[in-house]
DNA sequence: TTGAAATAAGATAAAAATAGTCTTATTTTT
DNA sequence: AAAAATAAGACTATTTTTATCTTATTTCAA
């Protein structure tokens, strides 16, 4: 139904955090209590960022997270190809050859939807971690297909 | 995870076939014959699709169902809306007071997501069904917010 | 006027995805 | 050695989506 999950608003939240506070370590547990998020499903949530590299962790007593890149350098579908896989509007537009639609109809969805799939992508793509710290929102171009 | 259901791909499906042949009723067996679609889930899809306007029925023998009005002006938007509802990145977007989330956040996400999904809505609302059948996409304008 | 073919409507079940919890292991600092 | 943190994975619960089934109603035509 269109929708980003929990994983993503989660991550996205954590992230912001850091993005725009000035210390530079954060641990989950703090996370957790400053944005009033659950402790285990930030603390997974983060754990996936680290693997994806937009995170990075110390270990131990004092550790903590921080980000793996400046704020500007990360794309809102980083994040959400992370946390959520790659979006895909329907079937018929995966890469996945299991889920190819040409078996099942002629597929008169696939090339209108793909391009309306990737303007959505251009969306997430155009959109950096540093411009929603920013409140700063750019002009995206969606191209004529 | 970003993605429209298969209610909505059955429906772009039906109506884009009847926006595209001659014939001026269509069964649901014969959509789902035609299409390779599930009979129960298109017809169950139908339904809601007569609801909200978008498609109008002949009941009986004889019947079927056909466009309540031309393809051009039926918003890709306006199917989504029928068979998900409205696109809700997340709760915190959400009109429903249930889902507030300036209780659970101090809801830094707020404001920005609500203009990203401003875009995603531009570009379903921006594209019609006649666009799908004709494989024709405009330029859609995302205005700097 | 009755049977057949279609839509209408709703109940229910099954499957899949998402969200949430818990436990244990490992790392690092003091 | 203890404490505090991340790492990892198993497991459960919940929600959403998908699928199926049943019954009722409408309409046409023999």
């Amino acid at each position: 139904m269109l929708r980003l999950s929990k994983k993503v608003e989660y991550g996205i939240l954590a992230m912001q955090y850091m993005a725009s506070h000035p210390e530079d370590l954060y641990t989950a547990k703090y996370l957790s209590n400053e944005l009033h998020l659950s402790y285990d499903f930030l603390a997974k949530t983060m754990q996936k960022l680290i693997k994806a590299d937009l995170v990075d962790s110390q270990q131990g007593t004092k550790g903590g997270y921080f980000l793996a890149r400046p704020a500007s350098e990360i794309k809102l579908m980083d994040i959400i190809e992370t946390l959520d896989g790659r979006p895909e509007l329907v079937d018929c537009v995966s890469d996945n050859p299991d889920k190819d639609c040409e078996k099942k109809t002629s597929c008169l969805l696939h090339d209108p939807i793909k391009m309306i799939q990737k303007k959505v992508e251009d969306i997430f793509t155009g959109t950096s971690l540093g411009d929603i710290v920013e409140h700063n929102f750019v002009e995206i171009e969606t191209k004529n297909y």
